[in-house]
DNA sequence: CCAAAAGTGTTGAAACTACACCCATGG
DNA sequence: CCATGGGTGTAGTTTCAACACTTTTGG
C-alpha cells in the first residue's frame, strides 16, 4: 500500500493514507480520482468507495468525516512523481503505526479486498497486460494470505474462459519459460459488471 | 421498505427515504440509529452503512453528501408512532417515484441485501423469534426474487446446525401445523461475526 | 372426505481436493 | 548436467440440482 509521511501537525512525521478535501463542484468519485492522480500520476485505475468514517474525535482538531476509497494500482506503474513530501510503498505485513484512525481504514480495505477477490475478477487490475498464470496465482496468494494448489488454481482460472494465451513467453531465469496470457476484454468486462461467479 | 411523504419543498409530497442530519457530537452510526428510532420507535435492529452518495446536484438547493444506511426491520414491530407526517410501507415491487436520488440509493441497498443474504445469516433479522422453515424460505425468495426448492432449502439451512426446533407448532389454516424454530443464539452470533458460510 | 400446506430421500451430475511427475531452459 | 520453475491428469469425496409422494390438519 502507498503511504505518505505527514509534514504537518497533528501526527507530524507519522505515516498516513493519502487523502484530501472534496471540492464543492466535484463528486466524491471525482475527488478520489483527482487525489489519486496527484499522488501517483495514475488515471484509469480500479477505484471504489470503501466506507465512510465518522467517529467524533477521529481528527483531534475538529469533526471530520472521511469517505474512504480504495484503488488497485501497480506499484511499477507509479513513476515516482508524487505530490506528497515523502511517499512509500509498504507490504501488508510491514505496516508502520498510522496517523488518525487510518489503521482501521486500512484493515477495512483489506477485508473488502479479500472478500471481493473471491467473487469478482478484480485481481487482474494489479497485473500487467501480459502475465503468466504463476504471477496471477502469487497475487491471489498474497491477498488471501494462503497457499493455493497450482493445478487446481489453473484449472479453475482457465475454466472461466477469460484468459487468452499469447504467442509470447516470459523468460525469467534458468527454467522453462512461462506462457503469457491476457484477458479477453469483452468477457472480462461482462464479468466485472455482473460481479458474479469468480471464486477460487 | 419504509418511505415517508415529504411535507416541504423541494419534492414536496413526493415519497422519500427517511433521513436527517448528523449532529456534531454523534458518530454516523449513532445518527442513523437515532433517526431510525425517531421514525419507527425501534432500537436494536440490524443496521449497516450502505454507501455515501455525493453527486454534486443531488439536492437542488445546495451541495449535500448523504451517508446512507440500511436497516432490517420487521414491519409488524413498528407500532405506528412515527415522527414523519406520513409514513408507509412499500413492497419492492410497488415503489413510487422517489425524491432526490433516492431511487438510486434504494437500488444500491437492494443489491447489497441480495448479495449479503447469500453469505451472511442476516435474513433472520427480519423474522420473529419463533418461525417456521416455510417463513424463512419465503423471506429468501422475496429478497432473491426467485423460487427455491423446498427440500433443498431445508437440507441446506438445517445443515448449518443453527436452528433449534421448538416443542410448539404454528397452526395456520386447514393443513398440517408447522414446526416452529428459533436460532441457537451462540452459533448465530458466531456466524454473524465471522460473516462466512451461508449460501443458500 | 377434501383441500392445503408440512414434511421427507434418492440419484446422477458437477465441482472440489489432494497429490507426483516430466519439460524446457540458463548457467 | 543440474537446478529451477513451468506445465499437466486422475481418482475419491463432497456438494448440488432435480424431482413426487405421504402426513396432518380445519372446515
Amino acid at each position: 500500500m502507498l503511504l505518505i509521511r505527514r509534514g504537518l501537525e497533528p501526527f507530524k512525521n507519522k505515516w498516513a493514507l493519502p487523502g484530501g478535501f472534496v471540492r464543492v463542484e466535484e463528486t466524491l468519485d471525482e475527488a478520489a480520482r483527482r487525489e489519486l492522480e496527484e499522488e501517483t500520476g495514475l488515471r484509469e485505475v480500479f477505484l471504489e468507495q470503501l466506507q465512510t468514517f465518522g467517529a467524533v474525535k477521529r481528527d483531534p482538531r475538529e469533526r471530520v468525516v472521511s469517505v474512504a476509497y480504495f484503488a488497485l494500482v501497480k506499484p511499477s506503474a507509479v513513476t515516482g512523481a508524487t505530490d506528497a513530501a515523502e511517499a512509500k510503498w509498504f507490504s501488508t505485513s510491514g505496516v508502520p503505526a498510522l496517523a488518525f484512525d487510518h489503521a482501521e481504514i486500512l484493515a477495512t480495505a483489506l477485508d473488502r479486498l479479500r472478500g471481493k477477490l473471491r467473487y469478482q475478477p478484480i485481481g487482474f487490475e494489479l497485473l500487467p497486460p501480459k502475465f503468466t498464470l504463476t504471477q496471477l496465482q502469487r497475487l491471489y496468494e498474497a491477498v488471501l494470505g494462503e497457499e493455493l494448489d497450482k493445478r487446481n488454481f489453473r484449472k479453475k482460472v482457465l475454466s472461466h474462459d477469460l484468459l487468452v494465451p499469447l504467442k509470447e513467453t516470459h523468460r525469467d531465469g534458468p527454467h522453462r519459460p512461462a506462457q503469457l496470457h491476457r484477458f479477453d476484454p469483452a468477457k472480462y468486462e461482462r464479468l466485472k459488471k455482473k460481479g458474479f461467479l469468480f471464486e477460487i
